[in-house]
DNA sequence: CTAGTCTTTCCAGCAGCTGGAAGGTCAAGC
DNA sequence: GCTTGACCTTCCAGCTGCTGGAAAGACTAG
């Protein structure tokens, strides 16, 4: 199986195919003797994993660690645990802020009339120096 | 003022303040004699207002635009209105995007023991092609 | 034989900084 | 006057996770 083959099989484009064995995320491919990388079922279904990986938002490095306890037939469900619930836990964080991010945001477009006069809270609030400010230190 | 003073006062590493200087986001200050770049309130104003831009999640680009505008004092706070709105529907979009990983990836760990037997649905789910995948193309 | 579609490598760049090296400057203390 | 140390300068490199493009070789159809 050539690279475009195996990445379309695979979901990712094949200049990440490429990068992914560059970095040594996934095991350098097997090559013709022209040189051309070439691909097994086995390589696809780590490339689908990583995909899969990496749409839930793990990092390389996370990624790297799952597809070892992929490998691995014999480690425990529990170390698969620990990684996803530390994802889950930075993810519910990111929502956490998003949140006060979007409150604090449409609290300010609501009170902009956003009519042809130039007074807008908006511009205002980030003028003000807000939190973590020192005006003389 | 130095650019430490200032970078202080703006709540900014002083790093990202002559950063900021270098690609023009905002204008590059006057110097002293022998070179020390060197700031006055004003610019202290605008280096704050970046900083709050920034922690809203505006890009530079926003930011190079949302300074424009703090600067007009004859625009209308309908030009600032329209960039904060797409600005928050992109957190919305984010948000509900954090929201249904949030859901699939706590659904996962919900259905996983997490005890010293290897089988594990968390890895089996990653491992599984799912939407987006031609096995034969 | 040629045209077109692969494939290879390598280099550069996106965002938005951040770290570090090498060197100049300034104020305080002795 | 001299040293120490905290500042300041520039420039270059690296972080994450790719992505684009150039130049050159390989393969396939007609």
């Amino acid at each position: 199986m050539n690279i475009s083959t195996a990445s379309k099989a695979a979901g990712l484009p094949a200049k990440t195919v490429r990068y992914y064995a560059d970095i040594g995320l996934v095991p350098a491919p097997a090559r013709s003797e022209s040189g051309y990388r070439s691909y097994d079922d086995a390589s696809v279904r780590k490339l689908v994993f990583v995909r899969r990986a990496r749409e839930f938002g793990f990092s390389i490095s996370e990624c790297r660690e799952l597809l070892g306890l992929y490998e691995d037939r014999r480690r425990s469900s529990a170390d698969v645990k620990r990684i996803a619930t530390a994802r889950l836990e930075e993810i519910a964080k990111k929502q956490r802020e998003l949140q006060s991010l979007h409150d604090e945001l449409a609290h300010l477009v609501d009170a902009c009339r956003g009519d042809d006069r130039p007074d807008c809270p908006i511009i205002d609030s980030l003028g003000d120096p807000g939190v973590g400010v020192r005006k003389s230190p």
